[in-house]
RNA sequence: GCCGUGUUAGCUUAGUUGGUGGAGCGGCGGACUGUUAAUCCGCAGGUCGCAGGUUCAAAUCCUGCACACGGCGCCA
């Protein structure tokens, strides 16, 4: 029952003149009363094959003639090299089996006219059928790039010394503002679904010292832009004994390294959704500089643009600033203000706090949030109450600090964010396969 | 929460100063022995988002509502 052959290595050239059995499915058709031409498709690629009246006899041409778009079929036939053929080889057919027809009745909806417009942005349609519209080229292409990106993460750490470490996802607290948490009634009390992992990966910052992990983070903003979902994928790490410049080379580290692997395993896929493999090898080959918040605000200040110190910088001044950049940037030493109770102030001047954001080229924007994290007992109690935020939920997170607190920090990536932004991708919904944002959870 | 745009066949869309809604793709039937988004002929398929209003007459003008999309704030 399992497949033995696949369609890419048929276009390899490794069953050349063999006869052998195909299995998949039915991308296009097109042909005569006398030769029919089957356009199949598997997880590996397309290849036509080619059915003659006189050689299949007519049960087999009318069943291949019969079968529409989507329909799933097992061919036998030869392998021909033919130049005619996309990617130069053909199967001629000498039997064929529809294994799960589809009804004329409801034929395949992903049409041509569907996916013309796709490509600016996905329509209404293609996202109210997403579990349709995943087998396209185009969506299985990004399932393999997002799949080596993910690869990629695990990778990086494991081959650092980094330990594999899973938080809860209903958790009593919040790590961000406390508007963005989604509550989740639980046994008649109300918890909330994690925003990070973090807190807890603190926790475990004595036990492993190198921890990380790949893990969905859920945030109940009504964000409506191409980089936000409500769902989403986060890599973060958690490091003992180091400092906010410890963590960036971690930062920069892991994210050159998926540009990396992404070269070495999909630069077809890159090229078939139009990426520019340049753009990738130069994330990959060239260092990311660092710049102080303040500096930022010096330039765009300069740009004639109208923020002052102690603002965070929203999206519309990243746009601004990231600009020039031709590699993502650090950005460091925000204002202690404009950060949460977590981040470090900065012990050469407590304004500030030891911490950085990635900002990605191309108007992608941040990819990574990360820092010192505050570590004494004492620190971490003035900073809650600076910011009037309730101690109970923290309580654990206090207590770690009691005993043996260390220096430490960490990151959060935004994996799908990544995806969009390696990929060239016009929106983050593209990269993952059935997106959730403030509207849709459906289908 | 705010600003903007839109909703016509399964899909993508045209529709002029208000006067009985057209096309391409997909589907069905037919023709064609090498097609490449095949081509050619024919057929079916429409509560013009919903509810009111103006008018002899509304897809078209007005009001309200719903939904969707784009963007902002917030962030990864």
């Amino acid at each position: 029952m399992q497949k033995d052959i696949f369609i890419g290595d048929v276009q390899s050239g490794d069953h050349d003149g063999q006869q052998i059995e195909l299995k998949g499915w039915i991308n296009r058709t097109r042909g005569s009363n006398k030769i029919w031409f089957v356009v199949l498709r598997d997880s590996t690629g397309r290849i036509q094959c080619v059915a003659k009246r006189e050689d299949v006899g007519d049960d087999t041409f009318e069943a291949l003639k019969g079968a529409l778009i989507e329909s799933s079929v097992i061919i036998t036939g030869t392998v021909n090299v033919d130049e005619r053929s996309e990617g130069g080889h053909e199967l001629v057919v000498d039997s064929a089996t529809i294994v799960g027809p589809v009804n004329p009745e409801n034929p395949f909806p992903i049409t041509e006219s569907a996916m013309a417009n796709a490509e600016g942005g996905e329509t209404e349609f293609l996202l109210d059928n997403r579990h349709l519209y995943l087998r396209t080229a185009r969506m299985t292409q990004m399932l393999k790039i997002r799949s080596s990106v993910f690869g990629a993460i695990h990778g990086y750490f494991r081959d650092r010394e980094f330990t594999e470490y899973q938080a809860p996802n209903f958790v009593a607290g919040a790590v961000e503002g406390g508007s963005t948490l989604f509550e989740v009634p639980y046994f008649g009390r109300k918890v909330y679904l994690t925003q990070s992992w973090q807190l807890y990966a603190e926790a475990a910052m004595p036990a492993l010292e190198r921890l990380y992990t790949v893990a969905p983070s859920f945030r109940a903003e009504k964000s409506r832009t191409r980089r936000h979902l409500t769902e989403f994928w986060h890599a973060e790490m958690e490091i003992a004994w180091a400092g906010n410049e410890d963590v960036m080379v971690h930062g920069e580290g892991v994210v050159r390294h998926i540009a990396q692997t992404l070269l070495d395993e999909r630069s077809d896929e890159l090229t078939e959704l139009g990426r520019d493999l340049e753009l990738v090898a130069r994330y990959a080959d060239n260092p990311y500089p660092r710049i102080r918040y303040d500096e930022a605000i010096e330039t765009l200040q300069g740009m004639g643009v109208d923020i002052e110190w102690g603002q965070d910088l929203d999206y519309s001044k990243e746009k601004v600033l990231t600009k020039d950049f031709d590699v993502p940037h650090f950005l460091t030493h925000y204002p202690r203000i404009a950060k949460p109770f977590y981040h470090r102030p900065d012990p050469d001047d407590p304004k500030y706090v030891l911490c950085h954001d990635l900002l990605a080229p191309e108007g992608y924007g941040e990819i990574i949030g990360g820092g010192e994290r505050t570590w004494s007992e004492q620190e971490i109690i003035e900073r809650l109450e600076e910011e009037g935020t309730p101690r109970e939920p923290y309580e654990f997170y206090i207590d770690v600090r009691k005993y043996g607190g260390v220096p430490h920090g960490g990151f959060g990536l935004g994996v799908d964010r990544v995806c969009s932004w390696l990929s060239g991708a016009d929106h983050i919904r593209e990269v993952i396969p059935f997106p959730r944002d403030s509207r849709r959870v459906t289908p």
